[in-house]
DNA sequence: GGTATATTTGACAATGTTGTCTAAACTAAT
DNA sequence: ATTAGTTTAGACAACATTGTCAAATATACC
């Protein structure tokens, strides 16, 4: 997803405590500047990389999956008619 | 999306009614190499050409919004283990 | 100001993805 | 078997996306 809240929300989270660009992108193994092109929405972050973040920003990983589906949901439907029925289709088939 | 299910699904829809590619691929100004693809599941399915399929297939639009959505979603979170929660807070939020 | 650290920018090569074209393969009917 | 129509496969150029590098900019602290 390349959605430049996200991206914000993982900053605040980072700065919150105080954590350097360079602690993170070590700790998912990708260069500072794509992780500062993460934080601002111009290079995907991979669902693959939750886990490592929750890890290193010290959150809890589900919340943090959860939000990150959630708002890619969000960003990929917004708009579209019948979301809302999509979604409770897709609860009941689960 | 690029999924054979849903491609399978269309041809299906297409196939039940006597239609050719040749037909379906004008009314969505493609070729019927690149619809044959979709069918297969080798080139995605634009959200986007669901208003076509759905008035040359002659289907409902919504059902087949609401089943594009919900199986593009299953094909992208699928094996996340906190989907469930994830869709029941974007639920929640709309 | 000066220095160290942090972050961002732009360029770039590498890679991935796209739709179309042409030709091949398949199907159905006679 | 031939024909006409349909579908698929492979090759390809055009385009988009990716991560990194190096340089530029910003920030913090003395």
């Amino acid at each position: 997803m390349k959605n430049a809240d996200f991206g914000q929300y993982l900053r605040t989270l980072r700065e919150d405590k105080g954590i350097p660009q360079r602690k993170v992108a070590q700790r998912l193994d990708i260069d500072t500047s794509t992780l500062s092109k993460i934080e601002l929405g111009e290079r995907p972050l991979l669902l693959s990389m939750l886990a490592g973040l929750a890890e290193v920003l010290d959150v809890d990983f589900k919340e943090l999956q959860i939000k990150y589906i959630s708002e890619s949901i969000l960003f990929t439907f917004e708009g579209q008619l019948y979301l809302k029925e999509a979604l409770k289709k897709t609860l009941k088939s689960m």
